[in-house]
DNA sequence: TTATATACATAATTTTCTTAGGTATATATA
DNA sequence: TATATATACCTAAGAAAATTATGTATATAA
């Protein structure tokens, strides 16, 4: 068994957009730091977004069409929840079956066991 | 089935060290430009290494120790065979190990059902 | 009162890759 | 014979995507 706390950054570039995509197409609407806390939760913390990188993707999303917002107020914080559209849906499907399919070739070239659970 | 050429350039970002160590550690020596046949091979085209990548990578992993080269004249070309070193093994190891937990780690955040060949 | 958690955001820098260009030989094709 | 493709190496400019650092501000726990 492999023992690890955090990936190494590089191998968690390019999979932002798909995670986001695919957490807000099983949500009705989630926010900003929700989903550092749902993907940390999720992954024993051993995927942690970074805000610097997150909210950024989240305001490219937005002015791509793929997700829509909506700023609420809790308390005297502003909070603002991200929903997909159904451009975004369609994306977020798109995405996850691409990485699917590339987790089965990574498989392969890697020569690793396919995962049996 | 999700039918695809070649993964969006974003996908592959982070994995090409992992790649590279790992055809190495399998083979006595291969070439870059042998590197790039084999991985179009075994990938049946969706992954195609670039050059401008590829090279300075090699050269990197050289330098760190890891690799270590051996020119050879083929007719009137130049060839130069890269072999992985004990340090290299180590870590091909853990990348390859670390790269497939987090393919377990995905697997479950994005919701795909265990690969079962 | 001080640190941590919540909650947003941006800017400078770094890392990593793509795109484009360069050199050169061998071989297949029009 | 000329031209395209395959082999085989390389680097440099630029783009893309992330990290790191910083900023604002409220709420709560120590």
């Amino acid at each position: 068994m492999y023992i690890c706390i955090m990936y190494s950054s590089e191998l968690i570039k390019g999979t932002l957009k798909t995670i986001i995509l695919k957490l807000l197409s099983d949500s009705d609407e989630m926010y900003g730091y929700e989903l550092t806390q749902r993907v940390k939760e999720l992954t024993g913390g051993k995927i942690q977004l970074t805000e610097g990188a997150l909210y950024p993707t989240l305001h490219a999303l937005e002015a791509q069409g793929v997700l829509s917002t909506n700023v609420v107020n809790v308390g005297n914080r502003i909070r603002k929840y991200y929903s997909i559209t159904p451009t975004g849906k369609q994306l977020a499907n798109d995405k996850v079956n691409e990485y699917a399919d590339f987790i089965h070739t990574m498989t392969f070239l890697l020569g690793l066991k396919p995962n049996m659970g």
